[in-house]
DNA sequence: TAGTGGTCTAGACCACGGT
DNA sequence: CCGTGGTCTAGACCACTAG
């Protein structure tokens, strides 16, 4: 199948605010310009645009041009408050357990495939905060295929999904999340500086990728006293 | 300003959905029965029809046509795990209390907005079952304002928005949500049948609507023992 | 094969933003 | 004023679905 125009455009431009040819805050080419680089007409400039706009990575505005944005992290999914705009100081996140190899875990409500549970299993664990009160304790598995280097890599700004995004080309493309409210394990609470017993958000959530071939599992811990957990989502 | 043809084939299109002309399942003219209708051309046609889409109210399928899809409840919305799968016999809902006259509540997470305080207040209560077991307490609160006769209302199939839709015209365009784990009040704990201090997801919810002047606010506590919350993401 | 939606061309005119 | 994006026309050819 021939590979359609509109997404070879879309596939250089959005190529090219990866790499930071198009930093974030500075303005594409005009639709106009486009149209006379790649010799195509403006309907298919449009279309490659639009589908940009559409995945969140540019912002247009009527007489002035498309703008890079921020690339939002979180597609309707559930953040802690404050993470999002907070993005200062005052989070912070610290490794209990680095990427390494790990088991898949049993007994979690979404399983791997097949596929997944054969291929070897990377796990790490983190610690976040808020200023200095621990309010999330995040696990994550993944299988090993196609992150090559994985292991041994620092995370962009700290950032996991960033570091896939700029580092494999890997975006975010959708979720399933399950909620439970459940008493903390003794574990949990010593991490979290609560009682045992004390009510968390269990947030257990399947992320998959642009990769077919990679989806992420994250179980959550949260103590919502002081920050609950926080979601936005615009039609 | 003018209004733009694609936007008067849209509310044409999407009227005609929710008052049934087009009913679910069923297919719509096509594009070119379209464009010789309206005398408009194809580009003009799509765009509208890609509102539609965007909007949920229509599956395309290339060499098929354009049908009509069960309108989705959710965008990107929590649902008790169940509620949108098990449509049938499974779940019910009671009311604690029918919509009528009440106060804005007090220190919740989001706050009415200044014409929403001066406006007269509705509230309704509902208890959610899934088969015989109690998992949800929902309390709703709206501004009275361009609901005529709402108090009066049975509502279609029990389905709040349903009801929204089909007799106001009025879709769910966003949402706010926050969320904490809590242990349950003597009140609640009695509705769910669990005891008090019990851990209870609890969800506090700005809706808002395709008509400016309607936020809707809704706090729900939830029993994940047994039925855990749900939520799909796709991008 | 007929009818549908998907992609694309080559124009036109309008509305907005900033100089 | 000019350059930008927003809307729209009038075509063309292709790819998919189903009888």
């Amino acid at each position: 199948m021939k590979e359609k125009r509109y997404r070879q455009i879309y596939a250089i431009l959005k190529s090219g605010i990866q790499k930071g040819i198009y930093p974030t805050g500075s303005y594409l080419p005009s639709e106009n310009n486009l149209c006379q680089t790649y010799q195509i007409t403006r309907t298919t400039v449009r279309k490659a645009l639009d589908e940009l706009v559409n995945d969140g990575f540019v912002d247009k505005r009527h007489g002035k041009g498309s703008q890079v944005k921020e690339r939002r992290q979180s597609l309707g999914l559930l953040a802690v408050k404050g993470f999002s705009e907070a993005v200062g100081d005052r989070v912070s996140t610290i490794f209990l357990q680095k990427p390494q190899y790990g088991n898949w875990p049993v007994d979690l409500p979404f399983i791997p495939n097949e596929e997944e549970s054969a291929s070897p299993c990377i796990f790490f664990k983190r610690l976040r905060y808020v200023g200095d009160i621990p309010v999330m304790v995040e696990s994550n598995w993944m299988p090993l295929t196609a992150l090559d280097g994985f292991l041994t890599l620092d995370f962009i700004n700290g950032s996991f999904f960033k570091t896939l995004s700029q580092h494999y080309q890997i975006e975010i493309t959708g979720s399933e999340q399950e909620l439970r409210a459940l008493p903390a394990s003794a574990e949990t609470a010593d991490l979290l500086e609560i009682s045992v017993e004390s009510p968390l958000l269990q947030i257990f959530i399947k992320f998959t990728t642009s990769d077919p071939g990679l989806n992420i599992y994250s179980l959550l811990h949260c103590n919502t006293e002081r920050y609950p957990i926080g979601n936005i989502y615009n039609h």
